[in-house]
DNA sequence: CGTCGAATTGATGTCATTCAACTACAGTGG
DNA sequence: CCACTGTAGTTGAATGACATCAATTCGACG
Protein backbone atom coordinates (compact mmCIF):
# COMPACT_ATOMS: atom_id res chain seq x y z
CA UNK A 1 0.00 0.00 0.00
CA UNK A 2 2.76 2.08 0.61
CA UNK A 3 4.26 1.53 -2.74
CA UNK A 4 0.93 2.52 -4.34
CA UNK A 5 0.68 5.97 -2.28
CA UNK A 6 4.49 6.78 -3.82
CA UNK A 7 3.68 5.35 -7.30
CA UNK A 8 0.29 7.31 -7.56
CA UNK A 9 -1.00 9.62 -5.08
CA UNK A 10 2.34 11.69 -5.11
CA UNK A 11 3.02 10.97 -8.49
CA UNK A 12 6.07 13.66 -8.20
CA UNK A 13 7.74 14.07 -12.38
CA UNK A 14 11.16 15.59 -12.24
CA UNK A 15 9.56 18.62 -13.91
CA UNK A 16 5.99 19.94 -13.95
CA UNK A 17 6.36 22.02 -17.15
CA UNK A 18 4.05 20.14 -20.03
CA UNK A 19 6.70 21.05 -22.86
CA UNK A 20 9.72 19.13 -20.76
CA UNK A 21 7.26 16.16 -19.06
CA UNK A 22 7.05 15.56 -23.75
CA UNK A 23 10.65 15.83 -23.99
CA UNK A 24 11.05 13.85 -21.42
CA UNK A 25 8.81 10.80 -21.97
CA UNK A 26 9.84 11.32 -26.29
CA UNK A 27 13.32 11.40 -25.44
CA UNK A 28 13.58 14.44 -27.82
CA UNK A 29 14.51 17.75 -27.71
CA UNK A 30 11.91 20.38 -27.24
CA UNK A 31 12.90 21.82 -30.94
CA UNK A 32 12.08 18.70 -32.33
CA UNK A 33 8.45 18.94 -30.83
CA UNK A 34 7.52 21.81 -31.88
CA UNK A 35 5.34 21.37 -34.34
CA UNK A 36 3.24 19.69 -32.03
CA UNK A 37 3.83 21.91 -28.64
CA UNK A 38 2.34 24.63 -30.73
CA UNK A 39 -0.90 22.92 -30.45
CA UNK A 40 -0.40 23.76 -26.86
CA UNK A 41 -1.68 26.95 -25.04
CA UNK A 42 -1.29 28.46 -21.93
CA UNK A 43 -3.52 29.83 -19.06
CA UNK A 44 -3.51 31.17 -15.53
CA UNK A 45 -6.59 31.58 -13.01
CA UNK A 46 -6.64 32.91 -10.10
CA UNK A 47 -7.76 31.24 -6.88
CA UNK A 48 -11.46 31.28 -6.72
CA UNK A 49 -11.65 31.17 -10.70
CA UNK A 50 -13.48 29.17 -12.61
CA UNK A 51 -12.00 27.16 -15.60
CA UNK A 52 -15.17 25.31 -16.48
CA UNK A 53 -18.56 25.78 -15.12
CA UNK A 54 -21.83 23.81 -15.42
CA UNK A 55 -23.35 23.99 -19.51
CA UNK A 56 -19.47 24.62 -20.62
CA UNK A 57 -18.73 22.57 -23.30
CA UNK A 58 -14.92 21.23 -22.63
CA UNK A 59 -12.47 21.81 -25.74
CA UNK A 60 -8.98 20.69 -23.86
CA UNK A 61 -7.71 18.39 -21.18
CA UNK A 62 -6.23 20.55 -18.32
CA UNK A 63 -2.58 19.99 -17.40
CA UNK A 64 -1.55 21.54 -14.08
CA UNK A 65 1.95 22.80 -14.20
CA UNK A 66 1.35 25.30 -10.42
CA UNK A 67 -1.67 25.67 -8.14
CA UNK A 68 -4.51 23.63 -7.70
CA UNK A 69 -7.87 22.82 -9.12
CA UNK A 70 -10.79 21.04 -8.16
CA UNK A 71 -13.73 19.29 -10.02
CA UNK A 72 -16.85 19.73 -8.24
CA UNK A 73 -21.06 18.85 -9.10
CA UNK A 74 -23.94 20.50 -7.43
CA UNK A 75 -26.27 17.87 -6.07
CA UNK A 76 -30.26 18.65 -6.24
CA UNK A 77 -31.09 19.87 -2.70
CA UNK A 78 -27.51 22.22 -3.11
CA UNK A 79 -25.04 20.53 -2.19
CA UNK A 80 -21.31 20.19 -3.69
CA UNK A 81 -19.08 16.79 -4.00
CA UNK A 82 -15.68 17.30 -5.22
CA UNK A 83 -15.20 14.50 -7.38
CA UNK A 84 -10.91 15.14 -7.59
CA UNK A 85 -8.55 17.60 -6.65
CA UNK A 86 -5.84 18.50 -9.36
CA UNK A 87 -2.10 19.77 -8.08
CA UNK A 88 0.86 20.02 -10.31
CA UNK A 89 1.33 16.92 -12.51
CA UNK A 90 -2.45 16.23 -12.91
CA UNK A 91 -4.69 16.24 -15.66
CA UNK A 92 -8.16 17.05 -14.84
CA UNK A 93 -10.86 17.51 -18.07
CA UNK A 94 -14.52 16.54 -18.50
CA UNK A 95 -14.79 13.33 -20.04
CA UNK A 96 -18.30 12.80 -20.40
CA UNK A 97 -18.51 16.59 -22.18
CA UNK A 98 -15.48 16.03 -24.40
CA UNK A 99 -16.39 12.46 -25.31
CA UNK A 100 -20.26 13.08 -25.68
CA UNK A 101 -20.39 16.68 -26.73
CA UNK A 102 -22.67 16.79 -24.34
CA UNK A 103 -22.65 20.29 -22.24
CA UNK A 104 -20.83 19.76 -18.65
CA UNK A 105 -22.39 19.15 -15.29
CA UNK A 106 -19.07 20.04 -13.38
CA UNK A 107 -17.29 23.10 -11.88
CA UNK A 108 -13.60 23.00 -12.39
CA UNK A 109 -12.39 26.24 -10.09
CA UNK A 110 -8.96 26.97 -8.82
CA UNK A 111 -8.18 26.49 -5.21
CA UNK A 112 -4.65 28.64 -5.62
CA UNK A 113 -3.62 30.91 -8.13
CA UNK A 114 -3.11 28.22 -11.21
CA UNK A 115 -1.43 28.01 -14.45
CA UNK A 116 -1.93 25.31 -16.47
CA UNK A 117 -1.51 24.24 -19.86
CA UNK A 118 -4.65 23.74 -22.39
CA UNK A 119 -3.99 20.25 -24.38
CA UNK A 120 -7.22 20.42 -27.30
CA UNK A 121 -8.63 17.26 -27.98
CA UNK A 122 -6.62 16.06 -31.25
CA UNK A 123 -3.32 16.65 -29.93
CA UNK A 124 -2.97 12.83 -28.86
CA UNK A 125 -4.04 11.82 -31.50
CA UNK A 126 -1.92 13.78 -33.77
CA UNK A 127 1.26 13.17 -32.06
CA UNK A 128 0.67 9.33 -31.77
CA UNK A 129 1.12 9.20 -35.38
CA UNK A 130 5.13 10.09 -35.09
CA UNK A 131 5.67 9.59 -32.08
CA UNK A 132 3.24 6.28 -30.98
CA UNK A 133 5.80 5.82 -27.87
CA UNK A 134 3.19 8.55 -26.31
CA UNK A 135 0.99 5.90 -26.16
CA UNK A 136 2.35 3.77 -23.27
CA UNK A 137 2.49 7.35 -21.20
CA UNK A 138 -1.30 8.10 -22.10
CA UNK A 139 -2.18 4.70 -21.75
CA UNK A 140 -0.42 4.70 -18.24
CA UNK A 141 -1.91 7.81 -17.09
CA UNK A 142 -5.45 6.72 -17.97
CA UNK A 143 -5.02 3.33 -15.56
CA UNK A 144 -3.97 5.37 -13.16
CA UNK A 145 -7.05 7.08 -12.87
CA UNK A 146 -9.03 4.06 -13.09
CA UNK A 147 -6.93 2.58 -10.07
CA UNK A 148 -7.33 5.62 -8.24
CA UNK A 149 -11.17 5.89 -8.60
CA UNK A 150 -11.60 1.96 -7.70
CA UNK A 151 -9.55 2.56 -4.68
CA UNK A 152 -11.48 5.64 -3.41
CA UNK A 153 -14.84 3.49 -4.25
CA UNK A 154 -13.17 0.94 -1.87
CA UNK A 155 -12.81 3.14 0.95
CA UNK A 156 -16.37 4.80 0.32
CA UNK A 157 -17.80 1.66 0.17
CA UNK A 158 -15.96 0.02 3.16
CA UNK A 159 -14.51 2.65 5.45
CA UNK A 160 -15.68 4.87 8.23
CA UNK A 161 -15.28 8.64 8.03
CA UNK A 162 -11.60 8.30 9.93
CA UNK A 163 -10.74 5.88 8.41
CA UNK A 164 -11.15 7.59 4.98
CA UNK A 165 -9.73 10.69 6.56
CA UNK A 166 -6.32 8.70 7.56
CA UNK A 167 -6.37 6.91 4.02
CA UNK A 168 -6.42 10.59 2.40
CA UNK A 169 -3.67 11.93 4.87
CA UNK A 170 -1.82 9.00 3.99
CA UNK A 171 -1.71 9.44 0.50
CA UNK A 172 -2.18 12.90 -0.14
CA UNK A 173 0.12 14.15 2.76
CA UNK A 174 1.35 17.56 0.90
CA UNK A 175 -2.56 18.45 0.22
CA UNK A 176 -3.14 19.49 3.99
CA UNK A 177 -2.89 22.94 3.98
CA UNK A 178 -3.44 23.45 0.63
CA UNK A 179 -7.56 22.50 0.46
CA UNK A 180 -9.65 23.78 3.11
CA UNK A 181 -11.03 21.52 4.76
CA UNK A 182 -15.04 22.30 4.21
CA UNK A 183 -13.42 20.78 0.64
CA UNK A 184 -11.59 17.60 1.78
CA UNK A 185 -14.87 16.57 3.50
CA UNK A 186 -16.81 17.26 0.49
CA UNK A 187 -14.39 14.96 -0.94
CA UNK A 188 -14.75 12.49 1.77
CA UNK A 189 -18.18 12.11 1.31
CA UNK A 190 -19.01 13.72 4.82
CA UNK A 191 -19.75 17.14 6.20
CA UNK A 192 -17.44 19.94 7.75
CA UNK A 193 -18.76 19.16 11.24
CA UNK A 194 -17.77 15.47 11.10
CA UNK A 195 -14.50 16.63 9.60
CA UNK A 196 -13.98 18.38 12.32
CA UNK A 197 -15.46 15.92 15.17
CA UNK A 198 -12.88 12.97 13.38
CA UNK A 199 -9.76 15.38 13.32
CA UNK A 200 -10.15 16.69 17.13
CA UNK A 201 -10.72 13.10 18.13
CA UNK A 202 -7.77 11.87 16.43
CA UNK A 203 -6.08 15.19 17.66
CA UNK A 204 -6.78 13.77 21.28
CA UNK A 205 -4.98 10.51 20.92
CA UNK B 1 -28.60 11.28 -18.45
CA UNK B 2 -30.74 8.95 -20.37
CA UNK B 3 -28.57 8.77 -23.27
CA UNK B 4 -25.80 8.18 -20.60
CA UNK B 5 -27.07 4.90 -20.14
CA UNK B 6 -27.25 4.38 -23.64
CA UNK B 7 -24.20 4.60 -24.19
CA UNK B 8 -22.01 3.52 -21.61
CA UNK B 9 -23.94 1.52 -19.76
CA UNK B 10 -26.02 -0.68 -21.63
CA UNK B 11 -23.48 -0.76 -23.98
CA UNK B 12 -24.84 -3.76 -26.31
CA UNK B 13 -22.18 -4.10 -29.41
CA UNK B 14 -23.57 -5.90 -32.11
CA UNK B 15 -21.75 -8.67 -31.02
CA UNK B 16 -20.18 -10.35 -28.19
CA UNK B 17 -17.70 -12.36 -29.36
CA UNK B 18 -14.19 -10.89 -29.03
CA UNK B 19 -12.53 -12.13 -32.54
CA UNK B 20 -15.93 -10.61 -34.38
CA UNK B 21 -15.37 -7.26 -32.10
CA UNK B 22 -11.96 -7.02 -33.21
CA UNK B 23 -12.40 -7.53 -37.07
CA UNK B 24 -15.01 -5.18 -36.47
CA UNK B 25 -13.34 -2.31 -34.95
CA UNK B 26 -10.28 -2.79 -37.40
CA UNK B 27 -12.46 -3.35 -40.21
CA UNK B 28 -10.86 -6.31 -41.18
CA UNK B 29 -11.59 -10.13 -42.27
CA UNK B 30 -10.72 -12.46 -39.33
CA UNK B 31 -7.99 -14.15 -41.55
CA UNK B 32 -6.08 -11.52 -41.44
CA UNK B 33 -6.01 -10.74 -37.47
CA UNK B 34 -4.74 -14.30 -37.06
CA UNK B 35 -1.52 -13.76 -36.25
CA UNK B 36 -2.88 -11.32 -33.12
CA UNK B 37 -6.21 -13.57 -32.57
CA UNK B 38 -3.67 -16.72 -32.15
CA UNK B 39 -2.77 -14.72 -28.65
CA UNK B 40 -6.07 -15.14 -27.46
CA UNK B 41 -6.82 -17.95 -25.14
CA UNK B 42 -10.39 -18.99 -23.69
CA UNK B 43 -12.13 -20.13 -21.00
CA UNK B 44 -14.98 -21.21 -19.64
CA UNK B 45 -15.53 -21.31 -15.52
CA UNK B 46 -18.65 -22.33 -13.92
CA UNK B 47 -21.23 -20.42 -11.17
CA UNK B 48 -19.29 -19.57 -8.25
CA UNK B 49 -15.48 -20.12 -9.65
CA UNK B 50 -12.87 -17.91 -9.11
CA UNK B 51 -11.03 -16.58 -11.89
CA UNK B 52 -8.30 -14.65 -9.71
CA UNK B 53 -8.01 -14.62 -5.85
CA UNK B 54 -5.98 -12.43 -3.57
CA UNK B 55 -2.32 -13.30 -3.95
CA UNK B 56 -2.68 -14.04 -7.31
CA UNK B 57 -0.20 -12.63 -10.45
CA UNK B 58 -3.16 -11.54 -12.76
CA UNK B 59 -1.54 -11.48 -16.39
CA UNK B 60 -4.46 -11.06 -18.70
CA UNK B 61 -7.54 -9.02 -19.17
CA UNK B 62 -10.65 -10.58 -19.26
CA UNK B 63 -13.16 -10.09 -21.90
CA UNK B 64 -16.77 -11.65 -20.84
CA UNK B 65 -18.26 -13.42 -23.98
CA UNK B 66 -21.24 -15.21 -21.81
CA UNK B 67 -22.13 -14.48 -18.44
CA UNK B 68 -21.32 -12.25 -15.46
CA UNK B 69 -17.98 -11.37 -13.40
CA UNK B 70 -17.75 -9.78 -10.02
CA UNK B 71 -14.53 -8.34 -8.79
CA UNK B 72 -15.14 -7.94 -5.03
CA UNK B 73 -12.56 -7.34 -2.16
CA UNK B 74 -13.04 -8.51 1.45
CA UNK B 75 -11.75 -6.11 4.41
CA UNK B 76 -10.66 -6.24 7.59
CA UNK B 77 -13.46 -7.10 9.16
CA UNK B 78 -14.34 -9.48 6.99
CA UNK B 79 -16.99 -7.71 4.77
CA UNK B 80 -17.37 -8.23 0.97
CA UNK B 81 -17.31 -4.93 -1.56
CA UNK B 82 -18.50 -5.77 -5.46
CA UNK B 83 -16.08 -3.02 -7.34
CA UNK B 84 -17.77 -4.06 -10.34
CA UNK B 85 -19.98 -6.38 -12.34
CA UNK B 86 -19.02 -7.61 -16.01
CA UNK B 87 -21.30 -9.02 -17.95
CA UNK B 88 -21.33 -9.44 -21.68
CA UNK B 89 -18.92 -6.87 -24.06
CA UNK B 90 -17.53 -5.78 -20.49
CA UNK B 91 -13.12 -5.61 -19.85
CA UNK B 92 -12.13 -6.79 -16.00
CA UNK B 93 -8.71 -7.27 -15.02
CA UNK B 94 -6.74 -6.07 -11.86
CA UNK B 95 -4.64 -3.22 -12.90
CA UNK B 96 -2.66 -2.58 -9.77
CA UNK B 97 -1.16 -6.02 -10.00
CA UNK B 98 -0.87 -5.31 -14.02
CA UNK B 99 0.69 -2.18 -13.72
CA UNK B 100 2.54 -2.25 -10.26
CA UNK B 101 3.16 -6.13 -10.20
CA UNK B 102 1.95 -6.69 -6.98
CA UNK B 103 -0.27 -9.45 -5.73
CA UNK B 104 -4.03 -9.23 -6.76
CA UNK B 105 -5.89 -8.36 -3.14
CA UNK B 106 -9.27 -8.77 -5.20
CA UNK B 107 -11.42 -11.66 -6.28
CA UNK B 108 -13.27 -12.39 -9.24
CA UNK B 109 -15.57 -14.75 -9.38
CA UNK B 110 -18.10 -15.81 -12.10
CA UNK B 111 -21.86 -14.97 -10.70
CA UNK B 112 -22.86 -17.58 -13.64
CA UNK B 113 -21.78 -20.00 -16.27
CA UNK B 114 -19.17 -17.72 -18.12
CA UNK B 115 -17.12 -18.18 -21.18
CA UNK B 116 -14.51 -15.26 -21.43
CA UNK B 117 -11.56 -14.16 -24.17
CA UNK B 118 -8.02 -13.63 -22.10
CA UNK B 119 -6.07 -11.02 -23.85
CA UNK B 120 -2.46 -11.44 -22.19
CA UNK B 121 -0.11 -7.69 -21.51
CA UNK B 122 1.05 -7.13 -24.56
CA UNK B 123 -1.59 -7.58 -26.84
CA UNK B 124 -2.47 -3.96 -26.99
CA UNK B 125 0.79 -2.81 -28.14
CA UNK B 126 1.39 -5.49 -30.79
CA UNK B 127 -1.74 -5.17 -32.43
CA UNK B 128 -1.44 -1.39 -32.27
CA UNK B 129 2.37 -1.59 -34.13
CA UNK B 130 0.27 -3.07 -37.73
CA UNK B 131 -3.62 -1.27 -36.63
CA UNK B 132 -3.13 1.84 -35.32
CA UNK B 133 -6.69 2.14 -34.70
CA UNK B 134 -7.33 0.31 -32.43
CA UNK B 135 -5.71 2.59 -29.72
CA UNK B 136 -8.97 4.61 -30.30
CA UNK B 137 -11.26 2.03 -29.18
CA UNK B 138 -8.86 1.32 -26.13
CA UNK B 139 -8.51 4.92 -25.22
CA UNK B 140 -12.88 5.19 -25.45
CA UNK B 141 -12.57 1.78 -23.24
CA UNK B 142 -10.34 3.78 -20.58
CA UNK B 143 -12.26 6.85 -20.58
CA UNK B 144 -15.61 4.39 -20.38
CA UNK B 145 -14.30 3.07 -17.06
CA UNK B 146 -13.02 6.57 -15.99
CA UNK B 147 -16.71 7.99 -16.63
CA UNK B 148 -18.71 4.93 -15.18
CA UNK B 149 -16.46 5.25 -11.70
CA UNK B 150 -16.43 9.07 -11.53
CA UNK B 151 -20.49 8.66 -11.52
CA UNK B 152 -20.56 5.94 -9.29
CA UNK B 153 -18.91 8.25 -6.79
CA UNK B 154 -21.01 11.13 -7.31
CA UNK B 155 -23.67 8.83 -6.08
CA UNK B 156 -21.75 7.27 -3.14
CA UNK B 157 -21.17 10.77 -2.25
CA UNK B 158 -24.28 12.33 -2.66
CA UNK B 159 -27.33 9.92 -2.70
CA UNK B 160 -29.20 7.91 -0.12
CA UNK B 161 -29.43 4.29 -0.67
CA UNK B 162 -32.34 4.82 -2.53
CA UNK B 163 -31.37 6.91 -4.66
CA UNK B 164 -28.35 4.78 -5.60
CA UNK B 165 -31.16 1.38 -5.79
CA UNK B 166 -32.86 3.34 -8.39
CA UNK B 167 -30.27 4.90 -10.64
CA UNK B 168 -28.77 1.28 -10.53
CA UNK B 169 -32.20 0.13 -11.60
CA UNK B 170 -31.99 2.77 -14.89
CA UNK B 171 -28.41 2.30 -16.10
CA UNK B 172 -28.13 -1.73 -15.24
CA UNK B 173 -32.07 -2.83 -15.97
CA UNK B 174 -30.51 -6.19 -17.28
CA UNK B 175 -28.96 -6.91 -14.30
CA UNK B 176 -32.02 -7.71 -11.79
CA UNK B 177 -32.51 -11.21 -11.87
CA UNK B 178 -28.98 -11.69 -12.87
CA UNK B 179 -27.07 -11.18 -9.49
CA UNK B 180 -28.38 -11.78 -6.34
CA UNK B 181 -29.50 -9.01 -4.02
CA UNK B 182 -26.61 -9.27 -1.34
CA UNK B 183 -24.14 -8.63 -4.00
CA UNK B 184 -26.28 -5.55 -5.34
CA UNK B 185 -26.26 -4.65 -1.42
CA UNK B 186 -22.69 -4.72 -1.86
CA UNK B 187 -21.95 -2.80 -5.35
CA UNK B 188 -24.31 0.28 -3.74
CA UNK B 189 -22.81 0.12 -0.70
CA UNK B 190 -25.62 -1.13 1.97
CA UNK B 191 -26.42 -3.87 3.52
CA UNK B 192 -28.38 -6.64 2.09
CA UNK B 193 -31.56 -5.97 5.30
CA UNK B 194 -31.18 -2.10 4.04
CA UNK B 195 -31.95 -2.99 0.44
CA UNK B 196 -34.48 -5.52 1.13
CA UNK B 197 -36.51 -2.39 3.02
CA UNK B 198 -35.77 0.14 0.41
CA UNK B 199 -37.28 -2.28 -2.07
CA UNK B 200 -40.21 -3.21 0.64
CA UNK B 201 -40.72 0.63 0.60
CA UNK B 202 -40.39 0.97 -2.98
CA UNK B 203 -42.91 -1.44 -3.83
CA UNK B 204 -45.43 -0.05 -1.82
CA UNK B 205 -46.02 3.08 -3.73
C1' DC C 1 -10.12 47.08 14.05
C1' DG C 2 -14.16 45.22 11.80
C1' DT C 3 -16.00 41.92 8.64
C1' DC C 4 -16.99 37.65 6.49
C1' DG C 5 -16.21 33.00 5.53
C1' DA C 6 -14.15 28.86 7.68
C1' DA C 7 -13.94 25.93 11.47
C1' DT C 8 -15.48 24.26 15.90
C1' DT C 9 -18.75 22.78 19.39
C1' DG C 10 -23.17 21.24 21.40
C1' DA C 11 -27.94 19.43 21.14
C1' DT C 12 -30.89 16.78 18.58
C1' DG C 13 -32.56 13.96 14.64
C1' DT C 14 -32.34 10.40 11.12
C1' DC C 15 -30.87 6.92 8.16
C1' DA C 16 -28.68 2.84 7.89
C1' DT C 17 -26.40 -0.87 10.59
C1' DT C 18 -26.40 -4.58 13.72
C1' DC C 19 -28.15 -8.60 15.73
C1' DA C 20 -31.54 -11.94 15.98
C1' DA C 21 -35.39 -14.53 14.53
C1' DC C 22 -37.86 -16.19 10.91
C1' DT C 23 -39.39 -17.53 5.98
C1' DA C 24 -38.60 -19.17 1.28
C1' DC C 25 -36.45 -22.00 -1.57
C1' DA C 26 -32.80 -24.79 -4.08
C1' DG C 27 -29.80 -28.61 -3.78
C1' DT C 28 -28.60 -33.12 -1.72
C1' DG C 29 -28.98 -37.67 -0.17
C1' DG C 30 -31.71 -41.32 1.61
C1' DC D 1 -40.37 -38.27 -3.67
C1' DC D 2 -39.69 -36.16 0.57
C1' DA D 3 -36.98 -34.78 4.63
C1' DC D 4 -32.72 -32.31 5.57
C1' DT D 5 -29.57 -28.69 5.05
C1' DG D 6 -27.73 -24.39 3.89
C1' DT D 7 -28.06 -20.00 1.68
C1' DA D 8 -30.76 -15.96 0.32
C1' DG D 9 -33.95 -12.86 1.60
C1' DT D 10 -37.18 -10.56 4.92
C1' DT D 11 -38.70 -8.41 9.15
C1' DG D 12 -38.40 -6.27 13.84
C1' DA D 13 -36.10 -3.81 17.67
C1' DA D 14 -32.12 -1.61 19.45
C1' DT D 15 -27.98 0.81 18.45
C1' DG D 16 -24.74 3.75 16.32
C1' DA D 17 -22.58 6.86 12.98
C1' DC D 18 -23.11 10.72 10.80
C1' DA D 19 -26.20 14.69 9.52
C1' DT D 20 -28.60 18.73 10.72
C1' DC D 21 -29.36 23.00 12.94
C1' DA D 22 -27.87 26.68 15.76
C1' DA D 23 -24.52 29.18 18.29
C1' DT D 24 -19.83 30.46 18.89
C1' DT D 25 -14.87 31.02 17.91
C1' DC D 26 -11.12 31.58 14.80
C1' DG D 27 -8.55 33.79 11.39
C1' DA D 28 -7.47 36.03 6.99
C1' DC D 29 -7.85 40.29 4.80
C1' DG D 30 -9.21 44.87 3.68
Amino acid sequence: MDDFVEKFECYNPKTLLFSDMMCEVLGKPVEELKEFLDMITWRNVSKNDFVIRPGDMVKHTYYVEKGVLRMYVIDKVGKEHVVQFAPEGWFVTDRQCTYLNEPSEYFIQAIEDTQMALVPKDFLRRIMAVYPKIIEKNTFFLNRYIMLYQRRITLLLSATAEERYLAFMQTHPNFINRVPLYMLASYLGITPESLSRVRNELAKK
